[in-house]
DNA sequence: TATCTTAATATGTATGCACATAATAAGATG
DNA sequence: CATCTTATTATGTGCATACATATTAAGATA
C-alpha cells in the first residue's frame, strides 16, 4: 500500500464535507475509528483534522468529539506587505518622498506624550500611490532618530528594526479631506481606502499609522 | 524535569526573535541541535518551528536550513462572518429586507449566462447596516429557488447549504452611487466600504456578492 | 433532589524511530 | 571547463506508543 500523507487525508475529509456526506452539525467518528477507516495512524489523521479545524470547517472538543461546523466562520488571510514591495511586485517603479518629520503631541487616542510624527508619500511609476501618516514612540525605538527617513521609509525601517511586535490592523473607507485629496491628486470628497495599523512591543505603544490609498486600491485574499 | 509543550518552545523561540538574539537573515542551528538545547524531541521542536514559519517569521528550506525572515510579510487573519451574526454579536437587533429577486444576465465579468440576482438590505437596530447585491448561479445551487429569501438571507442560506466552496474576498472603498446612498441613508458621494466576495465550487462559479457598508464600518484584526 | 466525586472517553501532544524529499555540495566524466 | 551523477544534509512526515487534559456521564453522598 502506498503511503498516505496527511494532506491526502485532509483532502478526503474535505471531499466528504463538500459532497455533504457529513452535514453541518454531524458528529464524526472518533479518531481511532477514522484512522482505521483511512488506513493511517491516529497521529496522521489527527494532524489532518486539526488543520481542517483551524480553517473553521470542523469543531473539535475533547471528550465531546469532532463536529461539522454549522456556521463556519470564514477566515481570510490578508498580507500586509511593505509598501515598496507591494509597488515593485506590481512591476512598477517605487519612489518615496518624506513630507514632514517633527516631534509633537499626538491626539489622546494615539498616545499621551510627544511622539515623532511622519508624513510621507509613496509613488508607483511616479504617480502618488499612498499617503502615510504615522506616529512613532521614539522613546522606545530611539534609533529611528538617527535613521535617514528620506532614504528609507519609516514603514520599512520599523519592519526591519522592530519586526516582531504585536498589533492591530484595520481597513476602512473615508472621504478624502482637502489636503489628502490635493496630495493624492484626487477630487475633494473622493473615497479613499485607509489601512490603519497600531503596534505595541511588550504592551508599550510603538507606532500608529494610517496609510491612505486611492479608491483604486483593493485588498484581496483567497479563502 | 517538567514536560515542555511545543507552545512553550514556540514562545521561547519567539522571545529569541523579539529580543533580537537571532537577527533577520540569521541561520538557526539545525533541528537536532536546537531540540537538544531546548531539551525536547526533534518532533516537538519541528512542530514549534513549522508553526512560527507559517506565521512568516522564519523561512525554512530543506537542506538549506531555517532562517529569520528579513522582511516578514505580516499576515492578518480577518473573519468574514454572516451579517446577522456580525450584527447580533454587537448586541443589536437584526432585521432584513429583500429588495429584489429576479433572473437576469449579469455583466460579463461575473458570469456569461443568466443568473439569479438578489438585492437585500440588512438592518442593525432597524437602521440600514449593509446593502447586499448578489449574483447566484442557480444552475448549480438550484435548491435556492425553493428557499424563501424573505425569511433567510441569501448570505446565510449559502453558508448553510454550500459552505465549503473556495473563494476570493476583496475589500475596497468607493463613493456611493445615488441609489445606494438613498437606500443606506447617506449623502450622495459619501464613502462606502465594499466587501466583495466571489466563490466557486470545483471550479464552477457559485456566487458573487458586493456587501456595501457605510464608512462607519471597519474590518479589524490582530496580527 | 441537589451536589459532589469519580470514572470513562475523545482529543492533545511528547517521544523515538524510520524513511521521504528537496536542495546543495562534492565528485566523476567527457 | 562544463555538465552530469551521486552523496550529503536539513527539513518533512508517518507510525506506534504512552501519557496528559478537558469534558461529560455515571455513581455516590448528603
Amino acid at each position: 500500500m502506498t503511503r498516505q500523507s496527511w494532506h491526502k487525508i485532509k483532502d478526503q475529509v474535505m471531499e466528504k464535507l463538500n459532497s455533504r456526506y457529513w452535514l453541518p452539525g454531524d458528529k464524526l467518528p472518533n479518531e481511532e475509528i477514522m484512522a482505521r477507516d483511512f488506513g493511517v495512524a491516529r497521529t496522521t489523521l489527527n494532524r489532518a483534522l486539526r488543520d481542517i479545524a483551524k480553517e473553521g470547517f470542523l469543531i473539535r472538543r475533547r471528550k465531546a468529539g469532532t463536529f461539522v461546523a454549522t456556521h463556519p466562520v470564514r477566515r481570510a488571510v490578508v498580507n500586509i506587505p511593505i509598501i515598496r514591495h507591494e509597488v515593485e511586485s506590481a512591476g512598477k517603479s517605487y519612489t518615496y518622498k518624506l513630507l514632514e518629520q517633527s516631534i509633537k503631541t499626538p491626539p489622546e487616542t494615539v498616545n499621551n506624550q510627544p511622539c515623532l510624527y511622519i508624513r510621507a508619500l509613496h509613488y508607483a511609476d511616479h504617480i502618488p500611490h499612498a499617503l502615510e501618516e504615522r506616529w512613532i514612540n521614539h522613546h522606545i525605538v530611539s534609533e529611528i532618530l538617527d535613521a535617514d527617513l528620506h532614504t528609507i521609509s519609516a514603514n520599512e525601517w520599523l519592519v526591519l528594526n522592530a519586526p516582531f511586535s504585536s498589533g492591530l490592523v484595520g481597513f476602512s473607507a473615508a472621504n478624502a479631506n482637502p489636503e489628502q485629496a490635493k496630495i493624492l491628486g484626487l477630487q475633494d470628497k473622493d473615497a479613499v481606502f485607509v489601512v490603519n495599523r497600531d503596534t505595541w512591543q511588550d504592551g508599550v505603544f510603538v507606532t500608529s499609522a494610517n496609510i491612505i490609498y486611492t479608491s483604486a486600491y483593493r485588498v484581496e485574499s483567497y479563502l
